[in-house]
DNA sequence: ATCGTTTTAGCACGTTCATGCTATTAAGCC
DNA sequence: GGCTTAATAGCATGAACGTGCTAAAACGAT
């Protein structure tokens, strides 16, 4: 028998590697080439994992998202039965409501890593098919997370009545997208410490 | 004398010839080649405007900032004075005030293609520090204009009061970016109609 | 009509790219 | 210990790229 290599592995170590380039030098520099050097790989050997340059960007993309959403999902369901006990006070549920939202901000070297990458895949797959649905599918997720928070809120009987629910959650999304953006591209501008205070405030607004 | 073509003009139209391949496919596909087919010319005319490749994605960059920022400059000359004037009711206020900032919506086709090129250009910029300069400068101005807005309605009495307002500048110009982020990219899960609404509701939410 | 200069055209070169193939290497079962 | 097969390595090809450079064309003043 052969060789062992665990193939999940390698092909994480692989979009890894894409990452690393997206992050150091941007998506335009990203070539088969970049990625074995990165990687410490020969070409030939990635294209054993992956037939086309094309499906590395691809499975690079699900990866990340599947990251990404590995955490919500864990905060999620640490989150929802505590807020469901009704055992804390309005302020300490408004704090860990912060808590899962600002998982999407830049707040630390992985998350900041996570939102260069994404950004930059953001441009590339508005003209590329094969990852539009990948997007399309994400961000009707996280409008669906916006949704469930400000609902939550509201059952809990913590949130405004004065409010347009469907409109807040849009805000509440475009807001998020917006910090993100902008700490993440131009910390110098907005601090991803300050995003989480703008983000703090925002759902203090919309408190009774 | 030679044959007599405005330079300028030459230089825009080649300019412009670089946001359609952009917003056709993407910045990607951008080269000399793209760039010559586009604009009717043939590479070498193309090189005697521009010695290097880069030299006119920096122009076409230095376009863009200056039709928006003319734009966004003409707005701003026609409301100052309308709003100084005190002659409006707080309503008709808000609503030009929300005109003014909904300039950098893609609510028409010609907003909408200039948020595309910008978006693609932003993440370009950031591993391009000949780039990088030029979107500095414009999220700094563009941090400016929501303070001079919100600064407005405050002296004008039409403010809350209880508000930070440093945090709301913050908070606007994410919502903008976000709002613009969204309803560029996926405008099937935000229009920019809506999106007009979202940042018409929230200025709604901090008048007094 | 001729000349001088700007504009246009495009060839040639060296790089870099993705990819199709073919060897070589390494590891576990017989 | 040799066989089998996954894994690795790298060569060859053709396409696309930016750019240096030279030649042609177009046009207005003389």
């Amino acid at each position: 028998m052969p060789k062992i290599v665990d193939p999940a592995q390698r092909r994480e170590a692989i979009a890894d590697a894409l990452f690393a380039i997206v992050l150091k030098q941007g998506f335009a520099k990203v070539s088969l080439r970049a990625i074995a050097e990165e990687a410490g790989l020969a070409i030939g050997s990635i294209r054993h994992y992956f037939t086309t340059a094309e499906g590395i960007v691809r499975f690079a993309l699900e990866t990340l998202v599947a990251r990404v959403s590995a955490r919500l999902e864990t905060r999620l369901a640490s989150l929802l039965p505590q807020l469901d006990a009704g055992s804390l006070s309005g302020g300490a549920a408004k704090e860990l409501t912060v808590d899962l939202l600002a998982e999407l901000l830049p707040l630390d070297e992985v998350r900041r890593q996570e939102s260069v990458v994404w950004l930059a895949f953001e441009e590339t797959a508005r003209t590329d098919p094969a990852l539009a649905d990948v997007f399309e599918t994400s961000v009707r997720g996280s409008r669906k997370l916006m949704a469930r928070t400000l609902e939550s809120m509201s059952h809990r009987g913590a949130l405004r009545v004065d409010l347009d629910l469907d409109l807040e959650v849009d805000a509440l999304a475009a807001l998020i997208d917006g910090l993100t953006l902008r700490s993440t591209l131009h910390p110098e501008v907005l601090t991803p410490e300050r995003a989480r205070e703008v983000l703090s405030a925002h759902l203090e607004q919309l408190r009774k």
